[in-house]
DNA sequence: CGCAAGATTGGC
DNA sequence: CCAATCTTGCGT
């Protein structure tokens, strides 16, 4: 039998790729009781690179986000506001610097409330997608609509960078 | 070593 | 609109 997770090569292209191709894959995840829970990824956002002034890496490589230099198909995660785990997964090739930010899964919004859901912490820094037995991404089949808009939360970053459409969102189901 | 700000959320 | 709560990055 074959899995469906997806492996270390779909993280490796440009993070504009990577953000909406992660809408409606699933996020996989095990508590730890063997458990496989899987939720659908609807809501994304794309920090690209050291010169994206709204990406951490813009101001260098630091303790806190070395990871994001690494290559695609890592985990990083960063505590903010003393009270949210923000989940990420790194992308492209070693040096890109640049990350997806999870921000929505199923019908649960914003990435403050996602960390909550999977119980993240600085343990899963740097856990690697293609192999870890407690987190990682799969094929679903799903093809959702989507839209894109400005990030959240970055107004300091200025232009152009406040107004890019690197936000990508599953367009809610009708009924 | 001090301190301001933060890729947020929930409540008043 | 604002507090919660604490880590990080930068200035002194």
């Amino acid at each position: 039998m074959s899995s469906n997770r997806l492996h270390t090569d779909f993280f490796l292209r440009d993070v504009l790729e990577v953000a909406p191709a992660l809408l409606g894959k699933y996020l996989a995840r095990d508590y730890g009781d063997g458990i496989i829970r899987r939720y659908v990824i609807t809501e994304t956002e794309a920090y690209r690179g050291t010169e994206d002034l709204a990406c951490h890496a813009s101001k260098g490589k630091t303790a806190r986000n070395e990871v994001m230099f690494r290559q695609g198909g890592l985990v990083y995660v960063y505590f903010i506001y003393g009270i949210h785990w923000m989940l990420n997964f790194v992308t492209g090739q070693e040096g890109d610097a640049s990350a997806v930010l999870i921000r929505g899964l199923d019908d649960f919004s914003g990435p403050g409330r996602v960390g909550k859901i999977l119980g993240l912490d600085q343990t899963f820094y740097g856990e690697n997608l293609a192999v870890s037995r407690r987190i990682w991404v799969e094929e679903s089949g799903l093809t959702l609509p989507y839209t894109s808009l400005p990030r959240v939360g970055i107004h300091y970053a200025g232009e152009p960078w406040v107004s890019l459409p690197w936000r990508y969102i599953v367009k809610r189901t009708q009924d």
